[in-house]
DNA sequence: ATTAAATTGTTATAATATAACATTTTGTAA
DNA sequence: TTACAAAATGTTATATTATAACAATTTAAT
């Protein structure tokens, strides 16, 4: 694994330290005081970062995550848990989950070579503030 | 299940025509002859649509595609195939699957209530176009 | 008829993401 | 070490996706 470019480990940094997914224009903000001022800085970044398994984007908040496995193979196999009160975000490491999706074939015949699989709900902590 | 309202109506139709995912803006270009003039009618039939599981929206592609299952459980578990190729994409209904992701617990001990999954790779004919 | 909920209409604006082009840095191989 | 290609950067402008705020109208249940 190659060493990353400044701009790439500036914004890896950021997103690696933050308890929580983080999105680009939030990114950009915080960058801006280390040099980077354009969005396109950012998301050119950020592709590379997703592309070599650094980082994932939750699709359905269009948010960046660092990766928590080391184990994902280049983001091809990648599964997070999200709960929809405190937008807590998890990447989940199962290997029983991750061969079982794997491995799945539909009946369609169609090879699939990557997926992503968000998971929805309430995090303990919610559930006992609701109860 | 109620009827839908007019725009519901409109809208729906059309995306339950459409042989492939369809946009946001691409929606309200072809509904402007019908009257609905701005976004925000677009986007709020939309939500409403994904609400009561007659669409879903691919998170991956920011499109929506008409429920092809009348089984999901007003959208709560949905799992697609998509060709990242000709970018077809199909809603998958398997019993295995789905039970498998509906009974899935993590060691979180997080209690899911949705999921949505999102299998990529080349349909048959792309397979067969590259070989 | 009364009323609450849902839907619609409308304008403006926020948030997310890419196009296009020029330049610089980095790695690699003659 | 020079020459070349690939990767990364910088910059401006613009495209795409989505929501805020407010007013009016329609729908459906008492
Ligand atoms: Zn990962
Ligand atoms: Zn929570
Ligand atoms: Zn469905
Ligand atoms: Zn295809």
């Amino acid at each position: 694994m190659q060493n990353l470019s400044k701009n790439q480990q500036i914004i890896f940094d950021l997103i690696d330290k933050s308890p929580e997914p983080l999105k680009a224009y939030s990114i950009l903000f915080s960058v801006q005081k280390r040099g980077i001022k354009a969005p396109l800085q950012v998301y050119r970044a950020l592709d590379k970062l997703v592309e070599i398994g650094k980082i994932h984007k939750i699709e359905s908040r269009n948010a960046f995550i660092a990766c928590q496995n080391s184990s994902c193979q280049i983001s091809k196999a990648t599964a997070f848990s999200i709960c929809e009160s405190c937008e807590k975000v998890t990447e989940i490491n199962n290997s029983n989950l991750s061969k079982y999706l794997t491995c799945f074939k539909d009946k369609n015949g169609m090879k699939y070579n990557k997926y992503n699989l968000e998971f929805f709900g309430l995090c303990k902590k919610c559930v006992s503030k609701k109860s």
